[in-house]
RNA sequence: GCCGGUGUGGCGGAAUUGGCAGACGCAAGGGACUUAAAAUCCCUCGCUGGCAACAGCGUACCGGUUCGAUCCCGGUCACCGGCACCA
């Protein structure tokens, strides 16, 4: 009979929720293994077929841990507030927690269709106020330890979604999730303290199993750099404070440069000649938008603050002070000296500028260009460092600075605090009110969870207020402090608060005491293995290990990582080769795949579709390819075999070396060549018909990849429990020889014959063997051997001579 | 510009990291079964020459080390990803 893969299927998928085949418990005497996938925005479009990729792989590894019997924690959840549910209710006029549960419950039955070992009762949704009361609740204690503070600052605007963006959240300039363009905008915010846990996030990634990418583009964005700050004095009277990581090259500083943002500008006013000039400038810089200000960047512009000059520290030199925006305001102290001989930004300035260029480190041609190298200059025209390598100069400068108090070593990083307002409706409300006496208060732990009100209009007002600011019974309150009148805060939370705790939960869900209770925090985490999109490394991954790293300094959870391990999978691309998107129509459903083929095979083919970390293309051919290996497995067990549970002769030493090389491809995330190799073996069974044993084997190595299908192919063999449950094989090394191997035999490193030679044979034996081949013989008519390679159970390589 | 990665048949991709290049799958061609098609099964399948045995070439390109290089070293080119005026 043929496959009946829609009911088989549907029959196990029954059979594993009834009987909760998949459910997590704390077993103490079992080890323990939590895997985990990053949980999805239900979308109104569903599942499409990027998503089973991640899902299956962990899926594949979780199924394998429970085989090898670990207690294993499997969950699923959804990440439910955002935007485009908001979009969509203001669309359609219905109820943001409407469109979430319909959209949930449409999730919910693909991911069960596709058969994953999810434990079902630990689903998660981060738009259920008995979960965001955790979220507010750890927002609160950030509050309470001075990490989340309201800050009026330049923030990133995107103007489609009416809304600020954290610095993560823009890319290129425009908007990361709707591609519009983001300005600057002056807005009271709250801020949460990232970089008071920069040093930490950087240092603790050298303990963490992460793939090496990951680790990079987090170093890379944390941007840790050393230098110093040195104090200018100014014909002002003051000081002016900079940051540069060459404090070496002081003697070579030939002006100065402030960013347009800077402070000291607006104290400098009454002394500067040319203020108009200065103020324009400032109200151009103002305008761009940050796109502007990058894209705009090959060419520098300033302007020269006539009327104040500052004075270098090492040799009373007095230079010149310009407003450029190619100074950030928000990076080191807004302000720089300028050294055009060894800084290429500096460089364009004072060549644009007709500035003097003064060489302080030989080694290049300053005139031509600025000498940047570090490693092999030696220092000139500064005094008392000349003749030094860089490295020592640094050393000697910043002790002379120190010592004079003119300046210090410093540490910078590029990460900045986390902009944690939005002006939206679908988010946690941020549970603060403002008293106009005790200034930001806390709303107290037991109002929690502060519930999202009702409101007539989901959309941000004109001003760029949210939505709940109109709501005037709301925002009216009292306040906890005094008991006067107070507002409450109208921003709520972004995407990424509720993300950034979430598996914590999964390891005791229903609590309503604590977010999670010490045991099953203390049992369950870290967790062992997370796998999620490279997309999310210096948002979600970033963001969550900061959350973690606080409640551990909390002590509300017990380790001081989140993840121990990262994975990362590549995107799946539609049959043209590009990104899958429903205006390119190009998306594939998996409903469609699984209606034509079953899920088994589905989850075959996303497996073996290629190298995992890369991006694949979906080939609709390809998928019968999976089809036809399940089709002949079927055809293989359909029929009960009769014999008992031991393994052929024949096929003894094929099975061991397949149990060996699926086990470690596993564990490697190689799942095609996992794949691969089942499907060689399922070849050679061909050659041998396979024992019932054999078939076992077969079947449980299969398992965690076509779960359904062996399921059912295990009740009509007969074996004992079901296949999920079975124990994973254990591959004897001994076994996995055979008695006679074939030896390629090269002369001078090209494969001329082959011969077979028995597993043990000795070397001599082996060139013996060789040198008797008829072609090899042959080939040593006319040369006299004079060396032999014998690499062993592979080749033997003869050398010879003519005679 | 800086950082990271990749380059192998018609296609997706393998190769225990120095040991038989192209596993496994797709597509293609031939054959069997069939009234026919689909499905299934068998064979061929890197390029060139040859009926064949076989020989030569071949892992982006040029060179090196080695008995032996897809893998190591030096150089060149192309593509992809991240960061980007961070002083």
């Amino acid at each position: 009979m043929k496959y009946a893969f829609t009911e088989i299927e549907k029959k196990w998928q029954g059979r594993w929720e009834e009987e909760k085949s998949f459910k997590a418990s704390e077993d103490p005497t079992k080890k323990k293994f939590y895997g985990l996938i990053e949980f999805p925005y239900p979308s109104g479009e569903g599942l499409h077929v990027g998503h089973p990729r991640p899902y299956t792989a962990m899926d594949i590894i979780a199924r394998k841990r429970r085989m090898e019997g670990y207690s294993v924690l499997f969950p699923i959840g959804f990440d439910a507030f955002g935007l485009p549910t908001e979009n969509y209710a203001i669309k359609h006029k219905v109820h943001p927690a409407e469109v979430t549960k319909k959209n949930i419950a449409r999730f919910t039955s693909q991911l069960k269709m596709l058969g994953y070992s999810f434990d079902w009762d630990r689903v998660v949704d981060t738009t259920d106020p008995a979960y965001y009361k955790w979220t507010q609740w750890i927002f609160l204690k950030m509050f309470e330890k001075g990490l989340a503070y309201k800050a009026t600052m330049p923030v990133n605007w995107c103007t489609s979604c009416k809304c600020v963006l954290a610095n993560e959240e823009v890319v290129d300039g425009v908007c990361e999730r709707c591609g519009s363009p983001v300005v600057r905008k002056e807005k009271s915010q709250w801020m949460l303290k990232i970089t008071a846990y920069a040093q930490r996030l950087l240092d603790d990634l050298d303990d963490l199993d992460y793939i090496d990418r990951v680790k990079v583009q987090q170093r890379n964005w944390i941007g840790r750099s050393t230098g110093a700050e040195v104090n200018f004095d100014t014909t002002a009277g003051d000081k002016l404070k900079i940051y540069t990581t060459r404090p070496d090259t002081l003697f070579g500083a030939t002006y100065m440069v402030v960013s347009p943002e800077h402070p000291i500008l607006k104290k400098w006013e009454s002394l500067l000649t040319n203020l108009d000039a200065v103020k324009a400038y400032q109200a151009e810089a103002a305008r761009k938008s940050d796109f502007e200000r990058t894209e705009l960047a090959k060419e520098k512009t300033g302007v020269k603050l006539e009327g104040v000059m500052a004075i270098n520290p090492v040799n009373g030199v007095e230079i010149p002070i310009f407003i450029s925006d190619y100074v950030l305001a928000s990076y080191g102290t807004g302000a720089i000296m300028a050294v055009p001989g060894h800084d290429e930004r500096d460089w364009d300035f004072a060549k644009a500028m007709d500035l003097p260029i003064i060489e302080v480190v030989a080694g290049g041609n300053v005139e031509e260009a600025a000498f940047t190298d570090i490693a092999t200059g030696t220092m000139v025209n500064s005094g008392f460092l000349d003749g030094l390598s860089v490295e020592e100069a640094k050393k000697r400068i910043i002790t002379w600075l120190t010592d004079h108090k003119i300046g210090e070593s410093k540490v910078n990083f590029k990460l900045r605090d986390w902009v944690f307002s939005r002006q939206r409706y679908w988010g946690e409300p941020i549970p603060i009110v403002h008293c106009d006496c005790c200034g930001y208060v806390a709303v107290p732990e037991s109002e929690l969870p502060l519930r999202l009100p009702e409101v007539e209009n989901y959309e941000t007002t004109d001003t760029g207020e949210s939505p709940l600011s109109v709501m005037t019974e709301w925002i009216n309150t009292t306040c906890p402090k005094c008991g006067g009148p107070a507002k409450r805060e109208t921003d709520t939370m972004p995407q990424w608060a509720g993300s950034s705790w979430y598996f914590l939960r999964y390891t005791d869900p229903r609590n309503n005491q604590a977010l999670a209770s010490e045991e099953a925090l203390k049992y369950w985490t870290p967790v062992d293995w997370y796998n999620g999109g490279m997309e999310h490394t210096t948002l979600h991954l970033l963001y969550s290990r900061f959350w973690h790293k606080f409640l551990y300094d909390l002590g509300v959870v017990p380790t001081k990582e989140p993840y121990a391990k990262r994975t990362s999978h590549g995107m799946i691309l539609g049959e043209d080769g590009v990104k899958m998107s429903k205006s390119r129509g190009n998306v594939i459903n998996p409903n469609d795949i699984v209606d034509e083929f079953g899920a088994d095979t589905l989850r075959l083919y996303i497996m073996f579709i290629g190298d995992f970390e890369k991006a694949a293309t979906w080939s609709s051919n390809a998928v019968k390819g999976c089809k036809r290996f399940l089709d002949r497995v079927w055809a293989l067990g359909e029929e009960k075999i009769p014999g008992d549970d031991s393994l052929s002769k024949e096929n003894e030493a094929l099975i061991h070396r397949t149990i060996k090389k699926v086990s470690e491809d596993i564990e490697a995330m190689k799942f095609n060549t996992a794949i691969a190799a089942l499907m060689s073996m399922l070849n050679e069974f061909g050659a041998h018909k396979p024992s019932r044993g054999d078939l076992k084997a077969l079947l449980t190595l299969l398992c965690p990849f076509a779960p359904h299908i062996v399921e059912e192919l295990w009740e009509r063999q007969g074996f004992e429990g079901l296949a999920s449950t079975a124990a994973w094989p254990v591959y004897d090394e001994s076994k996995m020889v055979e008695d006679t191997i074939s030896l390629a035999v090269q002369v001078s490193g090209k494969v001329r014959a082959q011969i077979t030679v028995a597993a043990d044979a000795s070397d001599d034996e082996v060139v013996a063997a060789a040198m008797a081949e008829p072609r090899i013989a042959k080939i040593f008519e006319n040369m006299t051997l004079i060396k032999s390679i014998v690499v062993k159970k592979r080749l033997v390589n003869l050398i010879g001579k003519p005679n």
